[in-house]
DNA sequence: AATGAATGAGTATTCATTCAT
DNA sequence: CATGAATGAATACTCATTCAT
C-alpha cells in the first residue's frame, strides 16, 4: 500500500510555529481574529493589544509596524497553502504510469485535503484574500508562489495526464485555470459565500470532481 | 432573425445616472477610484475631496457619511449586474423547445455579455467584492439579490435544460454552482487575478463553455 | 380708584414686535426655542433654519451673524424686563405720602407682575441668564440697564420708604440687594430650579413679601 | 471651648486631589480655566491642550470624551459644596438647646464659610452653574444632592429653631427657600454679578444675617 | 427676497508609533 | 522584556457664512 504514500504527504508538513513567546502568540491570535473580522485597515493596534491582553507597546516590540504584523501572520501561510505540491513523493507518485483512475484520485485528494486545510485556517485565508489586492508585497508573493510552484507543478501533472489521454489537449494554462477555478470556487462557496447552507461535503466533492473530469475529457454524448 | 432578439436584451438597460450635479459626479468618480485603489476603510474623505476638486464639506452635503457614499456607489450596481436575467424576453426565449445548441448559446451569451459588463465596471465591482464581507448592508443585499433573482432564474433555465437532456440530472443547486463558479472564476481571473496575461478572450470563452457543457453533459469517453 | 392707576402701568407697554416678515418671525421663534434648549454655543444655525422652515441662507439675509441673531432676540427684552420701573406714574404714585401698607403693596405688585412676565418669557430669560457671562455686549447692556434704571429707581423708592420709617436705615445698596435677591430668587426657584414642585403662587408671594418686610423692618421680637 | 468645635468642621475636609499625574493636573487646570471663561460648548479641546502644554491626544488618554472631562471636573465638587452639612458634629451642636444666639451663629458660620469656599472655587462653581441646565447628568446629581443632603439637613435644623421659637412657623420648605435664596443671592452678587464693587464682606454678612433673622422672626414693629 | 450649493476652517476623537521607566 | 503615558498627524464630520441663481 505504499502506493498511497504520497497521499499522506498531502498532510500538513512542518507547522512549526517556531519559538514564539506566549505574549507573541496571544498577539498573533488576536490580530488574526480582528483582521479577519474587520479587515486590516479598519483594525486598530490598540484593540489587538486589548484582546491579546498585552500593553499597546508590546506589539511594537515584536513587530515594527502594524503592516509588519500583517506580513508576519500571512507569510508563513503561503507555504502551508502549497504544502501538497511541495511533497517530494507527490509528483513522483502521479507519474507512475498506467494507474487506473489516477486523475480522479489526484483531484479528490487535492480537493479534500485543501478543503480541510481551508476549514482549519479560515480566518487567515480570509485576511490573505482580502489584502492581496492592496498590499503590493503580498501581490508579489502570490505571483511568485503561483508561477514558481503552483503553476509549474500543475503543468507537469496536467501534461502527464494529457499524454495519458485522460485530459483533453487544451493549453495547459487553460486547463489549470479550469481546475483551480472550479476547486477554489467550491471551497470559497462552501466556506465563505454560503457557509450556512446545508452541505454534504463528500457528495459535493464527488460532483465537483466529475464535473472537472467530464469537462476536461473532451468527449460529449456521441 | 427576431429569434435572437433576446440577445439584445442582454445589453445594458437604463443606466441613467439620474440627474447628478457635476460636482456630485466628480465626487462619485473620485470615490470609486480611490475606494477601488486602497479599499474603503483605507480611503480618506479628504483625499476623495482633493481628487474630485471639491471642498471636503461638499461631500457631506451630498452624502451624510462616508459609508453613505459607499452605498450610493454600490447599490445601483446590483441591478446592472443582474440586468440580463431581468430581461423580459430572456427566459421566454430560452424556453423555446427543440432549439439546437440552445444551452451553448445561452452560456456564450451570458459569459460574453457579463465579461464586457465587468470590463466596463471594473472598479465598482472590485469595491463590491472587497466590501461585501465587511458591510452587513451589502451582505444582505447580495443575499436577497442572489436568492430572489439569480438563483430562481437560473433554476428555471437549468431545469428546462435538464428536461431536454442537455444537462445531467444533478441537484440544480449544484449545477448552478458549477456554472457560476466557472463563469465568475473566468471573469475574475481574466480581470482581477491575471489581467496582464495575454488573453484571447473569444477562444478562452469557447474553452470555458465547452468545459461547462462537457462537465455537465454527464457523459465521458465511452 | 385712580390711585391704583399706576398698577396698570406695570402691565406690558409697547410690545410691538415691529414689522417682522413671517419668515423673520419663524426664525426668531425657532432660535429662541433652540438657544434656550441647548445654549447659544451648542445651537447650530442649520438646525434653526430647519425648525423655522426656511433655507439656511435666509437667516443670514436678516441677521449678519449667529451672534447678531442672539442680540436681536435678547436686546428688546431688556426694556420689557424693566417696564414697570419706566412707567411714568409709577414712581409718582409710590411717593404719595402717608399711604397705609404702601411698601407692601409696592412689593406685591412688583413681584406678582414680574412673575407673570417671567412665566410668559421663560425661554428668552433663560437665554439671557445663560449668555450674559459670555457675551461682553450683553454684560455691558446689563450693567447700564441696572445702574441707569433699576438701581436709581429703586434707590429713590427705598429712600422714600426709609424716610417714612417703613424700612430700616441700611445702605440703600444693601436694601436693594436684599429685595432683588429675595424677589429674583423666588422667581428663579419657582420657574427654573424647581418648576415641577407644587406651588401655591399667591401664598408663596405673600410669605416672600412678609419675609422682606420683616427682614427690612429692623425690629425683632421684643 | 470645645463647644465651638463644630465650627472647625465647617472647614474643608479631605480635598485630596488623589494621585493625578502632573500632566493630568495641568489638563484639569486648563480645562477649568477655559470652560469657565467661554462655557463648555464654546471651549475646544485643542485650546485646552495648548494651554495645558500637552498634546491633544493626551487629553483623550485620560478622559474618554470632552464631556467626560467636564464631569471629572465637576463631580468631586458636589461633596465639597455640602461639606459643612456632612460634618458629624455639625447638627449635634446645633441641637444643643437653650443656646443664646444659636440661629444667628449658625447662619453666620454657614455664610462666612461658604463665601470663603466660593471665593476659592469660583471657576468651577461658575462651570457648575452654567452647565447644570444643559447636562442631564448634572441636573440629576444636583437634584439628588439637594433632596438627600441639603434639604433634609436644613429641615431638621429649621424645625429645631422653630420649636425653640427662634423662627416663624412657616412651612420649612418656604423657610429653607428664604435662607438659601438670601444666602446664595449674597454670594452670587458678591462674586459673580458685582465682583468689582467695593464690598465690606464682614459687614455685608452681618446685614444679610439680620435680614434673614428679622425676616423669619415673624414679628414686626408693634 | 429667498434659496441651497459650496466652502474651508474647525471639531472631537482615533491612530500607529515612540520611549522613559 | 514589557509597560503605558505621550504624541501629533490624521480622521470623519460640522459649522457659520457666502454667493450665484
Amino acid at each position: 500500500m505504499q502506493d498511497k504514500e504520497w497521499l499522506e504527504e498531502l498532510l500538513e508538513m512542518g507547522s512549526r510555529d517556531e519559538k514564539l513567546s506566549p505574549k507573541q502568540k496571544k498577539i498573533l491570535e488576536a490580530a488574526v481574529e480582528i483582521f479577519s473580522e474587520k479587515g486590516f485597515a479598519a483594525s486598530s493596534t490598540s484593540e489587538i493589544a486589548k484582546r491579546a491582553g498585552v500593553a499597546e507597546g508590546t506589539i511594537f516590540r515584536h513587530y515594527k509596524t502594524k503592516h509588519d504584523l500583517l506580513i508576519s501572520i500571512v507569510v508563513p501561510t503561503w507555504t502551508k497553502i502549497i504544502t501538497p505540491l511541495l511533497a517530494k513523493s507527490f509528483v513522483k507518485e502521479v507519474f507512475k504510469k498506467n494507474q487506473y483512475n489516477q486523475a480522479e484520485d489526484f483531484l479528490r485528494a487535492l480537493l479534500t485535503n485543501r478543503l480541510e486545510f481551508a476549514k482549519k485556517h479560515l480566518p487567515i485565508l480570509k485576511i490573505l484574500l482580502q489584502e492581496i489586492p492592496f498590499q503590493e508585497e503580498l501581490k508579489e508573493q502570490f505571483t511568485s508562489i503561483f508561477t514558481e510552484h503552483i503553476y509549474v507543478q500543475l503543468q507537469k501533472i496536467i501534461e502527464h495526464f494529457q499524454q495519458q489521454g485522460d485530459i483533453i489537449d487544451l493549453p495547459s494554462k487553460t486547463v489549470i485555470r479550469m481546475i483551480l477555478t472550479t476547486g477554489i470556487g467550491f471551497i470559497l462557496t462552501r466556506l465563505f459565500i454560503l457557509p450556512d447552507a446545508q452541505w454534504d461535503d463528500e457528495q459535493e466533492i464527488e460532483h465537483t470532481i466529475q464535473f472537472m473530469l467530464y469537462g476536461l475529457s473532451g468527449k460529449e454524448d456521441s
